[in-house]
DNA sequence: TTATTATACTACAAAGTGTTTATTAGGCTC
DNA sequence: GAGCCTAATAAACACTTTGTAGTATAATAA
């Protein structure tokens, strides 16, 4: 929410942009704790007081730049389902996501992979949980597959976490395998423990 | 390696437990970046100029806790393998380091399922890594049981993210599971694909 | 007891923060 | 293109935080 439709303001893309951009460049060369207003400002070339028009802090602007992620993503995802191709869902919606992550390999290697800056991951983190519900929803449970039974909260952290986290580290190793081939293996592990989840009582 | 052995005066271990106290006292109440050595000091009722004498800053501070968690969950372990009681190494295991966490539970919930500091996470990651790579070398592979077959390094993000991950999430949600249960639901999730990872070249 | 050493206290320069006011310059609308 | 609107700039301000001195005091270890 934080990019609304009467932002169009040339100005005001290029001051983000240049804030965005000042940001990225610095987090690759010193570590989070010592990026300062100050320095944000000189690297993107704007007076300091002009970044306090635009974010609160620091912080602050972390989480809109999280916001604007997700919502990158959600673009993503919208364009899937408009397209007259339902077949095969799960693959095309993964296969898509790891292909946008790998063209902004930059900015989500920083800010995804960073050690140092969780908000993107547990905002994604939250996305993936959600798809992984409403699918689970909208299954078919009526054939219980496998014999094992594991309570559908704990399959969804397992199976979410899982994912961001392997994604996490194919981005911090570089991206050794294409979007398509690791969303093949991820497709393949995540069946092998989809059908387990149910409401069950712990012991 | 913060605490070695001769640090035994009994100045040193009340202010640097001061400094930890107030630390996990702040974090539950203001975010971690609104927290300076000022506060720090002032919450641990300590000189500022004396945590300087413990850590070169917050971010050291951090740092140092991480080495003392790791080493303590390090000591869990070394305690199991101790002890005359080999049979079913992977349950104990998992079951002692679930209850070392729920005992410490209030140190770890802050810490670790804090959605702000990620070295301790990253931290408990490599180690889960660790165990599960030296585990998955020493097992007999000369069986292909599954028919499914996934690059070892995928696996081993998978496996170690979906363990941490699901972890942070049971401390996140108060811990609504027994260790005892979530150990074994653990396993039972962990089984289903671990056999799967073999060394294989991507398409 | 005596020597050691951690801590307290005071002070300091440097940097960063967040805000105000007035001014300049660029972009949008007619 | 002229004129209005608004963003970015610039200088200044009080305030907090940082990291490091030097010295004094109190607790600990031998």
């Amino acid at each position: 929410m934080s990019t609304t439709s009467p932002r169009t303001d040339r100005r005001v893309l290029r001051t983000r942009q240049l804030i965005r951009d000042a940001f990225i460049d610095l987090l690759q060369e010193i570590e989070l704790e010592k990026i300062t207003v100050n320095r944000i400002a000189e690297r993107a070339t704007i007076n300091r007081v002009t970044f306090y028009l635009h974010y609160r802090d620091v912080p602050d602007m972390i989480e809109k730049m999280a916001d604007d992620m997700i919502n990158e993503i959600h673009a993503v995802l919208n364009d899937i389902r408009s397209q007259p191709h339902p077949t095969d869902m799960d693959w095309s919606i993964l296969v898509k996501i790891l292909e946008h992550i790998a063209e902004n390999s930059k900015f989500y290697k920083v800010l995804l992979a960073s050690q140092r800056i969780p908000v993107f991951t547990d905002r994604l983190m939250k996305l993936i949980i959600d798809i992984i519900t409403s699918r689970s929803e909208n299954r078919d449970d009526s054939s219980p597959s496998s014999a094992v039974i594991v309570p559908k909260d704990i399959a969804i952290w397992y199976g979410s976490s899982a994912f961001i986290g392997t994604i996490v580290c194919w981005l911090r190793n570089d991206m050794p395998y294409t979007p398509l081939f690791l969303a093949k293996q991820l497709s393949l592990l995540f069946r092998l423990h989809q059908n387990t989840n149910q409401l069950v009582d712990p012991e």
